[in-house]
DNA sequence: CATTCACTTGACAACGTTGTCAAGAGTAAA
DNA sequence: TTTACTCTTGACAACGTTGTCAAGTGAATG
């Protein structure tokens, strides 16, 4: 046990191990044609023997073409489903080209959201990959101008001129609310996340053209936005119903996290068959409560990898305008958005 | 629009637009003391101008004590919530140094898990946290000896000289166990990993040791392993008991992603009230189910803070001897685990 | 006026790697 | 034997930053 912790070998004491230059190692090491076999496995074996494994930084930092190291994934909450499914496509799609991924969580703060992505920066990610947060996107643009892919994900942010790939947010709320329509529903609310927030402002839009369309009135006193943990959802629901004098009689919730709290909410109160529910984002069981929930599901991991396709594409040299890739929604009907409501007009 | 990509800004940029030297740049970027201010403003307002960011390899490749720039986190799959709970929990710890985290999902695969490990080690991560899958450590060892801090959390791989940080897997299996014997329940079945799996061998011991305390057999065709997603985990269940002479009258659950398949294959079949069930892991909903699940919940963004800190200890100089973390487990009651067995012994 | 000292500044080397280029050895052609 | 050529090798600079050290300025002291 040596307790002095071993300086770490570098191409120069392998160099000097296998009696060769400095020049040769690197060549080894890349696998660069015309060095003389037995040289090479003189420089193999030092390099065994010592245990040595080149520096990325340094080789990074030398480097012009710079195969890509790693790409920087600025989200709100891996804790949530819906994004570590997200780095896990994009995470898969990275290791196929020997690319890391670095991650950070903002909690949906514009200030977090920003050191995040500037320490992305600072390590010189080769993509950006950014479920946006509104703004916190001040160091993204200079990026871009230099030539760095950016993948919105998700959402797309006010002034932006990258590549986009997300759900048809607006298309999937419409779905969501005829198909509470169709089941003779016309007290309606909607509970999702803040409508500064694009997706979220898509899915309630979505919502208002779907009611619209049959033309049905939005109650504002019905629509709930601004929490986040489910258990908060839960309780906001819970006294939101208690408040109420009246209540609608079907519920569209614009995210996993939402339907997951609201959907408590009704067990609580024993509503769970009277009053429908249906919501974005699929999740573990849905469809083994009792009624099962209705969902359109997005499904992260392609979504995630979808992202990381397009930077690599861009880093591959792909030049043409900004890409925007919407991915279509489909419903699952499990019972809860089947449950009646009053206008009984189904066929 | 500029079809060239601007080239990126260099502190020698800095130094000719502000008319100083690299090195006044470098110490007011690390604003060191001992610039005339009126440079220093100067050199701010270049710094500003051209959008300089310093390049963190370079900085860190030449710095001897180099802040922590980043670590590296080496699991299973972070889609699945435990691994995402760690992972958000690392990253929380991480943020407050200003520290990034790198991370990689071997799915199982101990090859794959060596060439994640050999990743951030060329990196030059600051620490490595691991869930470790049995093998796949070869790279570690020296890279422990060069002093490099290294946390193993979740599973203890043979070996170990490392801090360790974890639940109390056998403890909490004997009384997941000890709980079922006490509602009435002597045929019970043990669902989990494959027990060369640190966690789950312990999980498995803890359930076997359960088990011997009341003097009951175990039947080892009531022990089922080797599965991993929860639809997997489902249909095998259901085919098992299909196939079974006689069935157990209780399951002990030894992950999320395995309690999560037992109970929708218990819900298929209709005997979620007749067949007892508990497991390791709380998650979603888990209390919305009738019956709700009873469980040992573990704390995984707790778990993955205590990794993170036991890193940061070490870097910050803590030279004892390795810490080893287990957490302690309890029980959450919520009704599957109480649905009473054939001998009622209940007082 | 010479000396000392603190303060500010910059030239230069270094970190660990790769790109450029030239030199040396060996072979084939004149 | 000279010339041209290929093949292999290494010296050196470069990437973008920080550590070391010496030099310059001006004020305070003798």
């Amino acid at each position: 046990m040596s307790s002095t912790p071993a300086r770490r070998p570098t191409m120069r004491d392998v160099a000097s191990v296998a009696g060769v230059s400095l020049k040769t190692v690197s060549r080894v090491i890349n696998r660069e044609v015309g060095v003389r076999p037995e040289l090479a496995q003189r420089v193999d074996d030092a390099v065994r023997l010592l245990g040595f494994r080149p520096d990325d930084r340094a080789r990074n930092l030398r480097r012009s073409d710079s195969g890509p190291a790693s790409i920087g994934f600025a989200m709100l909450d891996v804790a949530n489903p819906f994004f570590s499914g997200l780095l896990r496509g994009l995470d898969d799609a990275a290791t196929e080209r020997g690319c890391l991924v670095l991650s950070g969580n903002s909690d949906g703060d514009p200030a977090r959201q920003e050191r995040i992505i500037e320490s992305f920066i600072d390590r010189r990610v080769a993509g950006l990959v950014v479920v946006s947060c509104g703004d916190g996107l001040g160091p993204i643009h200079a990026e871009i101008l230099r030539g760095t892919p950016v993948v919105f994900l998700d959402r797309e942010p006010a002034n932006h001129q990258s590549d986009v790939v997300r759900s048809d947010h607006f298309g999937g709320a419409v779905e969501l609310t005829e198909h509470l329509i169709a089941n003779g529903h016309t007290a309606i609310g909607f509970l999702g996340d803040d409508p500064n927030i694009f997706s979220a402002r898509l899915r309630c839009d979505g919502f208002r053209s779907g009611m619209a369309a049959a033309q049905l009135p939005v109650h504002e006193e019905w629509c709930l936005t601004g929490h986040y943990r489910p258990d908060e959802w839960c309780s906001v629901v819970k006294a939101w119903f208690d408040q109420l004098d009246e209540r609608p009689t079907a519920l569209v919730c614009g995210q996993n996290f939402v339907t997951m709290g609201a959907t408590k909410a009704l067990h609580d109160l024993e509503l769970q068959h009277r009053i429908a529910l249906v919501g974005f984002d699929d999740f573990e069981l849905s469809d083994v409560l009792r009624p099962g929930i209705t969902v359109i599901p997005q499904w992260p991991q392609v979504l995630g990898r979808l992202a990381a396709e397009l930077i690599f594409r861009r880093l591959d040299g792909f030049d043409g305008p900004p890409v925007r890739d919407v991915v279509a929604t489909h419903i699952i009907q499990r019972g809860s958005g089947e449950i009646p409501g009053p206008v009984t007009n189904n066929r």
